[in-house]
DNA sequence: GAGTGGTCTAGACCACGTA
DNA sequence: ACGTGGTCTAGACCACTCA
């Protein structure tokens, strides 16, 4: 019996980087902070520096944290200049990338099946339902439906949302303490409904690209349900396949 | 004035992980052949194995080495079992990922504007044009029309194509000395054209998913353009953000 | 100048695959 | 039994940021 290869317990490396995105789920260093150098953690941990270092080089792959040297070792933020929609994958034809954002609802509501499997709620847990445009000058681009757990975000409304100057992602880490760290997307071509038809400024019927998204924050925990509706005629969805 | 950051020279792992992508791309190590030890490497240019480790890293994150604890580094291929359509992300609701193939047409052409920019050739210059069906069941759900410059691809044909049994990118390999290391694609939602829905058995003017993708081969040079056009009425494209 | 991350080395020991 | 990659350590020196 060959067994399918196993090893007792997990390399130290791996284990600290564990012990890491736990300080991180607890709240002991907030997205933007800076850690202790890594000879410190080396000691926090009783391990090598190199193994320490090992565990952050993971880390910054996954970008849960940012190295800048001389300077330390950050937490990832989406208030970071360069972060804004990180996980929007959505170019110009001529290569423009941003975008003005437009509220169109944010009101209270349960969750459906679909959104208490996605979010691991139970059944008719409140969760707050936004709808929001994304535009390029005029031109709208993109209608967002997002789900979110209320227990996560309470209080989240209309007025706060458009009072707040950033991403959405932006202000739920500095509002709510919630750090979306990635997610999975469910690609699809569908048609234009009425109602997204007539938001988007576009024919019924039209193809849109509708991109599902569930995502998580430290821990794996999901944290977020959206659905994307994106008018793909002057825009592209990017991606890197490798 | 700061600069902004730069190094004399790039630090010798990066040098070593050229060097060993320039041995690839001349074909010193085949896909699927083994590579030297690391201690082997080490000597070979001269520095610690824990350097060469580091370049080996690198590139078996890039899925163009292939790491067997006990068995040495691997050149990675799209023959192996599980590398199969390894850059196609389409799955079926139920899960499924297995396709049929059907060839449409194997043909001869000549670079447009597009795909000569796209696959830096010479305007005019020769290609290769294949259109083929993916299909589970019997039920079409990817239309696939490839160009290829005939000097990489040289004798490429529908006879040659239908005989082999693998992917196309394992033929590529195994018969061309071509092997794809990453692609970049660009998505849009589209209308099926008259000639698409009947290629794929769908109506007219349904949304299709279309997915535009240049591949890359040792060295980030472009070999291949292609365009497919998913039907999602029960498969969704699967990405993960981070 | 003090402190941080970035590179590179040398060596020990472990886990695994192959024959 | 041997050779391979995987983990972990200790220490040197460099490059950079910031007060």
């Amino acid at each position: 019996m060959p067994k399918t290869s196993a090893r007792a317990t997990a390399p130290l490396y791996e284990q600290i980087r564990q012990l890491i995105v736990s300080a991180l789920a607890a709240g002991e260093w907030k997205p933007g902070d800076a850690l202790p150098s890594e000879a410190h953690l080396a000691q926090r941990f009783g391990a090598s520096a190199g193994t320490v270092r090992r565990a952050l080089d993971e880390l910054t792959a996954a970008h849960v944290v940012e190295r800048r040297q001389g300077a330390g070792t950050f937490v990832a933020t989406h208030t970071a200049p360069g972060n804004s929609y990180r996980f929007l994958r959505l170019v110009a034809d001529d290569g423009a990338t941003g975008f003005r954002r437009e509220l169109v609802h944010c009101r209270r509501a349960r969750a459906t099946a679909e959104s208490a499997r996605a979010l691991h709620l139970r059944p008719a847990e409140p969760v707050i339902e936004v709808r929001r445009l994304l535009l390029r000058g005029a031109r709208p681009v993109v209608l967002d439906d997002l789900w979110l757990p209320e227990r996560h975000f309470d209080g989240l409304d209309s007025a706060q949302i458009n009072a707040y100057p950033g991403t959405l992602y932006a202000l739920f880490e500095e509002r709510f303490r919630v750090h979306m760290v990635r997610a999975e997307e469910k690609l699809r071509a569908v048609s234009a409904t009425a109602e997204a038809a007539a938001l988007l400024g576009v024919a019924e019927g039209r193809p849109l690209l509708s991109v599902e998204r569930v995502a998580y924050t430290y821990g794996d925990r999901p944290v977020e349900l959206r659905r994307g509706l994106y008018c793909t005629d002057a825009d592209f969805y990017r991606n890197e396949l490798n």
